[in-house]
DNA sequence: GAAATCTCCGAAAACGATTTCGAAAATAAC
DNA sequence: GTTATTTTCGAAATCGTTTTCGGAGATTTC
């Protein structure tokens, strides 16, 4: 292990005082610009560079953003939320700050990772994802006034910042686009509505349906869990129904896969004799057979962009100001179905 | 936001010294199992605990460990990875450490991500993956003395800890399976050879070969990016060839998949016209067309391991005992072809 | 050329914990 | 009851940094 060397150390080599070096370092003024350049070539020649600790000590500052993967993540599944935290990471590079990650193990222990997060371990600022309709994350931080950005809207408290790609136009341009294609009973295959995500697409779902002056059957949407199980167990229940949809939405690619399963499970083709759209634009989605319709999810920009949202907060900024909701775009593949009616999406 | 208390304040209000209240806190000797209980009811009702950057300047340790994400990770793909990360978390939540992760952006700063992480962040070891036969970063680490445990081994240096998923295994039973139903012109796609998963499959898809006494065809190996990009041209190339082959073992089911894909745009059918076999079980695998055979790759096992075993060395324990390979098992589905010859597997 | 004003630099005080070592109190030994 | 030994506690040093504030020395102003 090669010798470290602490500013103390280095001052003395310089013949400056500590004070001097570490206001050259952090680029305060009162120092000239000729001795912050001696400063600045001995540190380099010297392997120096601020000890994290003592620093983080005396600024009352940990420098680092706790990021809390949310339980049903757990296992497997989803590539969108190692893009997002690609994305976080890319954004942070550019500051001073450290990702530290952490998985929430189960939904009831979940608000315990994040106190551990800001009371023991003392970050900076929290992010997180999959908010829900209440959500007490966000009112635990909120409480305790530590400053954070998520994934997705809640209905809970206070404003914050977030970014939101939002599921209603998903819900609402995909059902659409079905209704377009003539179809009168449509089914949705969603997640449990306490999630925000889920709520919003059965809004879109709704609004979609009443534009067209369609009756809503509340049997025609069924909530699952977000995977291709669960798409599977779902669709199979709507398949059974008497009079089964002709067309089924689905909140998320993963449980669209699983849907086309059970369709095909039944001899009809999905895509052809029952289309199905999804969500999130799953990077095999193309590779499905059929290949998958799908909705946009610029995961990582969506991280990128919370860090900004995140620095802004911390900068002062109103978290009015910090909340945006962005559109995704229906990506066609063939899953939805015939070309019958060309282009009839709202 | 919460008043906080100090370790000092809260001996006041003991009545103790600050000493003794924090020989407590931390269980060390010299402190009567009476006071000790006082003191830890104080704690807890006061909602004290120890702030880390007074602890880590103490201590000169940090208790964060990096975990460096390689760059072909960026962007989408691997599931893996998380599940990966998900592991370690878990491996982790046990003890004081926290996980610190970093994306290293281009191959060429990868090595700078390490420095930053070891040099300024001071972390007290690393993790990574993706090993390479020659690889900078071990050298990096052993000659600064960091410990580390990586996914997968190299050629590099000294021992160092590691898990391994044994790609020679999927290569010399994937292959040789391949060989049961009577090919003999297999094709191997894989990810490049300095790769050491890479390496390890190449030798192991010739192993099968000199068994089974069939020639080296030094064309029927291509080496592609890992996804399934990679696969769709890599497989266009091998089905270009003037004597193509019949078989296709490849390095990862990404790859798998966008052979797939490149089978079939050749009219002829994946699985029952050219057999296909992947690897590291993807969740998606068995929803492909046709369902993808593969070999099992536990991650989420391998990531908690890898923590036992960092656990052990920074506990003084050798790195030569801290190195396990693991077998992957062949999962079947149905893209291995038919089953003319019923169970030949070595 | 003296006074006023700027520029730089340095001494010392935090920040909050752990650890060493010596002292006091309690217990044991005789 | 005195001494020896063990147990329990406390004072102070230390980790490495940033920041405040005062004081030289250099520069300008009249």
């Amino acid at each position: 292990m090669k010798q470290r060397i602490n500013i103390a150390e280095l001052a003395r080599r310089l013949g400056l005082a500590v004070s001097t070096v570490s206001k050259a370092i952090n680029d305060r003024g009162d120092v000239s610009d000729a001795t912050k350049r001696r400063v600045l070539e001995a540190a380099e020649k010297f392997g120096f560079s601020p000890d994290p600790a003592g620093r983080r000590l005396r600024t009352q500052t940990s420098e680092t953003i706790g990021f809390v993967l949310s339980p049903p993540q757990t296992h497997f599944a989803h590539p969108f939320f190692l893009d997002l935290l690609m994305g976080i990471d890319q954004g942070l590079s550019q500051t001073p700050f450290q990702l530290i990650i952490v998985a929430g193990r189960t939904l009831e222990t979940e608000l315990e990772s994040f106190r551990r997060l800001v009371e023991r371990q003392r970050v900076d600022a929290v992010m997180f994802g999959r908010t829900r309709r209440d959500d007490p994350r966000v009112r635990y931080l909120q409480e305790r006034n530590v400053p954070f950005v998520a994934l997705g809207r809640s209905e809970t408290g206070k404003p914050f910042p977030f970014v939101d790609i939002d599921r209603t136009v998903a819900g609402r341009n995909g059902t659409a686009r079905f209704v377009g294609f003539g179809h009168r009973r449509i089914g949705l295959l969603s997640t449990p509505g306490y999630l925000m995500i889920s709520h919003l697409l059965q809004e879109g779902y709704r609004a979609a349906l009443k534009a067209a002056k369609l009756p809503f059957d509340a049997d025609l949407v069924v909530e699952t869990s977000n995977d291709e199980e669960g798409g599977l167990n779902g669709a199979r229940q709507l398949l059974a129904m008497s009079n089964p949809p002709t067309a089924i939405m689905c909140g998320h690619d993963l449980i669209a896969t699983g849907a086309m399963q059970a369709i095909a499970e039944t001899g009809r083709r999905p895509g052809a004799d029952i289309p199905v759209i999804g969500c999130d634009n799953h990077p095999l989605g193309p590779y499905l057979n059929p290949p998958l319709t799908t909705f946009s999810a610029p995961t990582f920009e969506a991280g990128r962009r919370m860090v900004e949202l995140l620095l802004a907060l911390m900068d002062g900024r109103s978290p009015k100001e910090l909340q945006e909701i962005w559109s995704p775009e229906l990506i066609l593949r063939s899953s939805h179905g015939g070309q019958l009616v060309a282009a009839n999406e709202v």
